[in-house]
DNA sequence: CACACTTTTTTCGAGGCTCGAAAAAAGTCT
DNA sequence: AGACTTTTTTCGAGCCTCGAAAAAAGTGTG
């Protein structure tokens, strides 16, 4: 904010600028990317020949027999072998590890089932160190850098992306995941919720219905969210924010996975629409694990016929609308999409989501409130991370130049605006 | 976002640097801007010559006889000749204007009453005519130019602060103010929410305690917010946003002004502590207008002895900490400053207020939430408005240099991010 | 097959901006 | 009066972007 701008910020930006192009066009022609940002020709030619001597962008001849007359375009693509980037995903039960090049395309993968909730501390993170560890010494990088590690958990993480505070899927809190894994590997790591990551993915696999402002919801076990307001990521101002799911719904209400009572979540998450479901009391203590295939049975039977399974879903889908009613009280209407095993019986929400929505303030613009729903949430956020890591190459090593790479100091350089 | 800088933007943006240096700072030597901005002592003395030459800056005989050796600095400060601006208050029953220099100084200004819910839509909008007419045209400004004019509104603005969306003040809708005093005057005009401005008002008292991310919240008649999120005003997507006032409190609750149920400001506005205070049922049609002296004695009661005042109060309490409960758990906890009649009150709804958020997700972190009072909204809402008219001078006018200021298109220019 | 035409990309000199170093300015201290 | 200290200005160097012109790499046509 008060910090001034020197000459070579100018030359960061616009490089930065340069590969975002390329990242999101793919095959941009120089012509392209100064009719994009607006640079001149000659600005894009010093900065593109500069990238390829550096070995962040190649040239690619299009397969396309340019059909046009004139010189063609040579298309300028993300040098694959320019770096390599891991994610990890740690969710319930589960701890997953992709390996990247610098293009995107995946060098290999290992999936792990370990039982988090029991697991002591330190094997929690030994865990992860050693799946990482496994990734770096992979013969598939074939010598490239691994520039930078993103580890997505389902949970709490600090506004920094350095450490989880609080995850449902382990007892154990302010596990600091940035510092341990930088300590050990020396390569940047950041910590993210994993809500904001499908949310990011969302704005790779749709950019013309997911840019500037919208809104990812997870329905599983646990109700989660992930905005974007005005194009960037909206976080809380100490932690990654939007616990969605534990706004109040019923004060006093329902009792929630949290201890606390009458949270969305409590009458939407999983747990919440088992329990209204099999007839027990809301303040019954939430089951822990519910399999996929139960909840896809619940649904049958809602549908099938109208009974305690159907209004389960119903109170889900008034308690998901009177919170969106709020949430939009706040920040306008925006797209919504819902992620996750319960977004397939989105039909058994949606009716009665609608109808608590158009009792709240953000009835108002119920036309410009759009669903969609997106439930593969694995791939989602296999999208998100890939995407999250390789943006940071970009924007902090790659836009930097040749020189700040070398600087250890520039780990934890701050973004550029 | 996707657009490249050039080196005229460079400039742009270091000169912002240097006035806003300015305005924070009064009387900054070109040494501390240097050590502020981080720019070299070379660029700061160029850009402050250029400054003072086109009559954006003085420079000022610091008064302290400097008692360190060496060179004394030479105070910076803003030139008031430079320009002028008007800012507009309109609200319940009332319309002010105000006519402020450059360095904030004011000059001269009008206060009006008249019954707002009653008159029409065409004399509404003359009467704001007239005003800022009578402004204009006042010998106080001897030939300054006025650059800015913000009109600030009780009720809700469009996103791009050029219309008045809706407002509990008057049954008229969709007034697009700032086209149609742009139109007649010629001079780039805002329409602000109120309460938006009370919390940019926060912002210049005490930068220590409100910088980057606070709350104002009004309790008066309605209930409104002003939201401070990393360094910036939070806005709606689509409008001015931030209707805390009608988040869901309780599902198909108390009867609010605005028509729904259950709103937040269905239990702690003005005429909802009558309205329970009095003993009237939830579902009673607001009353339109309540004496100050009347919330007062209300209040005085409530703190005598124990009986439905102090229970009405208590329920306004409850009401707004669930609410706040709620939005901490999206955006995690912040200062809060109560402005308005009821923060006096706060007495009452306090210990309620507390109870309840302890109750939800904002909970956890209960140590890091402060309350603070500032019962003088007026005096508030008149520094939020002067700030951002000068500001916008500031940033959109002078920092982009003499030649920018005769092109009209400037007028709706974008600002400098 | 040579030549005109079109479009893309590179080259080159000009103009702006910031920077560091040195000089100038404007005081205090002895 | 002269030494000393600190602030401010001056000046040349080094980048960066720009516009114009040149070069490159195709297609269309006789």
């Amino acid at each position: 904010m008060t910090v001034g701008m020197r000459h070579d910020d100018l030359r960061r930006r616009n490089r930065a600028m340069v590969i975002a192009a390329t990242r999101r066009g793919g095959q941009a022609s120089r012509t392209e990317i100064a009719a994009i940002t607006g640079l001149s020709h000659s600005t894009i030619s010093a900065i593109s020949s500069d990238l390829i001597a550096e070995g962040i962008l190649t040239e690619t001849r299009q397969e396309a027999p340019a059909l046009k007359r004139g010189r063609p375009q040579i298309g300028l693509a993300l040098d694959p072998q320019a770096a390599c980037a891991v994610t990890l995903m740690l969710s319930l039960n589960s701890l997953s590890a992709v390996s990247l090049d610098y293009a995107g395309n995946l060098l290999e993968e290992e999936h792990r089932r370990l039982d988090t909730r029991a697991l002591p501390r330190g094997e929690l993170i030994c865990e992860c160190m050693d799946i990482l560890r496994r990734r770096l010494e992979h013969p598939a990088h074939a010598g490239r850098h691994v520039l930078r590690i993103v580890l997505a958990v389902q949970g709490i993480t600090d506004a920094e992306a350095r450490s989880m505070l609080w995850s449902p899927i382990t007892p154990h809190t302010d596990i600091p995941f940035a510092d341990l894994l930088e300590a050990r590997f020396s390569i940047p790591v950041t910590v993210e919720n994993d809500c904001n990551m499908m949310a990011e993915a969302l704005r790779w696999r749709d950019p013309e219905r997911y840019r500037d402002d919208f809104i990812a919801i997870l329905l599983s076990h646990g109700i989660g969210m992930g905005l974007v307001l005005k194009g960037s990521m909206f976080t809380g101002t100490h932690s990654s924010g939007v616990e969605f799911g534990h706004m109040v719904h019923r004060p006093d209400g329902a009792l929630c996975r949290c201890g606390r009572r009458g949270c969305i979540e409590a009458y939407a998450g999983s747990y919440a629409i088992w329990r209204n479901a099999a007839g027990h009391d809301e303040n019954e203590e939430p089951r822990g694990d519910i399999e996929e295939t139960e909840m896809q049975a619940l649904a049958q039977a809602a549908r099938d016929h109208d009974g305690p399974e159907r209004r389960a879903f119903r109170i889900a889908g008034e308690a998901l609308g009177f919170g969106l009613g709020s949430l939009f009280a706040l920040i306008d209407p925006a797209p919504v999409a819902m992620v996750g095993l319960n977004a397939a019986a989105f039909d058994l929400i949606g009716p009665a989501l609608h109808e608590a929505i158009a009792r709240t303030a953000g009835g108002h613009h119920s036309g410009s409130i759009t669903f969609d729903t997106q439930p593969d949430q694995v791939a989602l956020l296999r999208e998100g991370c890939a995407m999250r890591a390789l943006t940071f190459i970009d924007h902090r090593i790659f836009a930097a130049g040749r020189a700040a790479q070398d600087e250890p100091a520039s780990l934890h350089s701050s973004l550029i605006a």
